[in-house]
RNA sequence: GAUUCCGUAGCUCAGCUGGUAGAGCAAUACACUUUUAAUGUAUGGGCCCUGGGUUCGAAUCCCAGCGGGAUCACCA
């Protein structure tokens, strides 16, 4: 559906362009440019009411009820809302009515951007209101807001709900769902609180690439583009590990970034294809320090964010103060299998995996196949932050050999309600390791394993053959931590602008009866010679004329001329 | 990608086994000087997602498409 054609103006659209030629018939400015001299918030004067006291505000006209000579509007702004009382013989003290019988009760609509002076009071039914002086229009809206209405319980009718039009008119979601609103604060919230813990910790925020020439630090299938000025394929960033760790080689302690990612690839309640993630690496600090360092971090931004370590998500509280339970992945799997992986061959772990009735393959390394096992049986199970470490080397190439057992890794990974919201290692950089492990996802990619990556970064194996100090590194995936915050199972809930498919603008166009004749014939045929054409209308040799250019301007048709022929084409 | 549900007025939704489209709010007009889902009276407003098919007749039944939601699969 579409309202962007002019030629489909709903009957309160054509209203509100009435009421808005009228204003400006009678001299008054729509869209004034000058400053609206703003001293006070809606829900700061009711909050702290003070009988009598001179206020200035502006925003949203959101509902009217009038009652003659006098009438209430209830005015939106980015607090909140407040009641309005209008008097007639207040507004318009002299003769002249106009101010309030045609300009307020009449002009204005709801949605209405409008400035008022006045004092506060109390009504007769004792709600806090400004006894409004003096109003000025300060912009017009020309489509109605899909206005929902509340009442004395609080109960909401007719709530703007449907999630595709909430999605794609986004603007009109926040003026009428403050709840909706109220989430976009937290997500802010969650990023000023976490800058500040890092900054108070003595740590840098910097900028790395979102053009990549090689898209690593991930294995997903990245965006494409093309420099044209250096005609070399780039790449969106999928990851700004690399780029980070390269910092942390040439000095800094500890660097951050709040990382705008893209993958490629599917997209559902989880998944969007641009995200955020916030990337941190510290040196001279191992993974153990890290945990430590995290369970701090988000205690502090779950109260933040919401007042409380608890946060409630569906069914379950969860609680974000530290410390929170480690448990090795080896130790996990026993729990919810009896199963030891420790020590045991791959064709051990592939049967192991095969008798929990979990899909296998012969491509699977030990790796994957302990991945596997986890991810099926006991990720699912932790509903409270608890940090899962140790996890196996192969499905980790970027992260440091464990100091107690070589199969593994250095990692830990924070699941809270049965997903990872962390990832953190002890950070790989011993650089011949590194080159290795990158030459083996090369292999394992080769073999059909599409989640290893294919590229090389030979830039970066470069800057840690200079030496990179023992580090420790931290990525948080932020839109699913603020869904947790905010308890939204769907993480288009937790973004601005979520992806959609675009719309589709079907055009209605007025075609007259001989255009329509063309056109129909065009239709079927799709393509043909236009002399054929002509022939087939029947039209005399001005109206054909009349007609195909119409056409052809509203670009519904395409003459073209090929080896001296005129073809007409269906576009 | 698979399955499934949905698409009707500005919004939220009815519309039965096919018979010329309905409510509430919003809008317009009138009345009303402390209302608050204000009230009362009257009025207007629809490519019923698109395209085919069945039928004397389709919002309704069938097929295809488009868009969206949910579940599953995929996603270090």
């Amino acid at each position: 559906m579409n309202n962007m054609s002019a030629f489909e103006l709903s009957e309160q659209e054509i209203q509100r362009r009435e009421s808005l030629n009228k204003l400006r018939e009678m001299g008054i400015n729509p869209y004034p440019a000058d400053l609206y001299p703003v001293t006070d918030y809606a829900t700061v004067i009711k909050d702290k009411f003070e009988e009598g006291k001179q206020v200035c505000l502006a925003g949203r006209m959101m509902s009217q009820r009038d009652m003659g000579k006098a009438s209430f509007a209830e005015l939106q702004d980015s607090s909140g809302r407040i009641q309005l009382y209008f008097n007639r013989d207040e507004i318009c003290p002299g003769e002249d009515k106009t101010m309030y019988n045609q300009v307020f009760k009449k002009l204005l609509d709801l949605g209405d951007f409008i400035g008022v002076k006045g004092y506060m009071f109390t009504t007769k039914v004792g709600e806090t209101s400004v006894h409004v002086q003096e109003f000025t229009l300060l912009s017009k809206s020309l489509k109605p807001l899909p206005l929902p209405k509340t009442d004395a319980e609080g109960r909401i009718h007719d709530a703007f709900t449907d999630p595709e039009m909430r999605y794609r008119q986004r603007y009109a979601d926040l003026v009428v769902n403050p709840h909706v609103k109220e989430i976009f604060i937290k997500r802010t919230k969650l990023f000023t609180a976490m800058r500040q813990f890092f900054n108070d910790a003595g740590y840098m925020e910097v900028e790395t690439p979102v053009l990549q020439s090689i898209p690593g630090g991930a294995a997903a299938r990245p965006f494409m583009t093309h420099h044209n000025a250096l005609d070399i394929p780039l790449y969106m960033r999928i990851a700004n590990e690399l780029y980070l760790k390269r910092l942390i080689v040439g000095g800094f302690d500890g660097v951050y970034e709040f990382s705008k990612n893209f993958r490629n690839e599917g997209m559902d309640r989880t998944h969007n294809p641009e995200f955020t993630a916030m990337e941190i690496y510290i040196s001279y600090k191992d993974y153990n320090w890290m945990m430590e360092f995290t369970e701090r971090l988000l205690e502090h931004c779950a109260v933040e964010v919401n007042g409380s370590p608890e946060s409630t998500f569906g069914e379950h509280t969860i609680n974000f103060k530290a410390p929170y339970k480690r448990v090795t992945m080896r130790q996990s799997i026993i729990d919810f299998t009896g199963f030891d992986i420790g020590g045991k061959s791959e064709e051990e772990l592939f049967n192991a995996a095969k008798g929990m009735g979990i899909a296998v393959d012969n491509t699977m390394g030990k790796g994957k196949l302990i991945d596997e096992i986890f991810g099926e049986k006991c990720e699912g199970n932790y509903i409270q932050p608890t940090f899962i470490t140790d996890y196996p080397k192969e499905m980790s190439p970027l992260c440091k050999e464990h100091r107690d057992n070589p199969e593994l890794t250095e990692r830990f990974e924070l699941m809270v309600c049965g997903k990872e919201v962390a990832n953190a290692y002890s950070e790989l950089n011993d650089p011949i390791d590194q080159r290795e492990r990158f030459e083996e996802q090369v292999r394992l990619a080769e073999k059909g394993d599409d989640e290893a990556g294919q590229f090389i970064d030979y830039d970066f194996l470069r800057s840690l053959e200079y030496g990179m100090p023992p580090t420790s590194g931290l990525g948080i995936g932020m839109d699913r931590l603020i869904m947790y915050l905010t308890n939204n199972p769907s993480i288009q809930e937790v973004l601005f602008f979520p992806q959609m498919r675009p719309e589709v603008h079907t055009v209605k166009i007025e075609l007259s009866d001989n255009e329509k004749v063309i056109f129909d014939i065009i239709q079927k045929e799709k393509s043909m010679d236009l002399n054929a054409l002509k022939m087939q209308a029947g039209l005399s040799g001005k109206q054909w004329d009349v007609s195909i250019k119409g056409l052809t301007k509203q670009n519904l048709v395409k003459v073209a001329k090929i080896n001296e022929e005129l073809i007409v084409d269906l576009v």
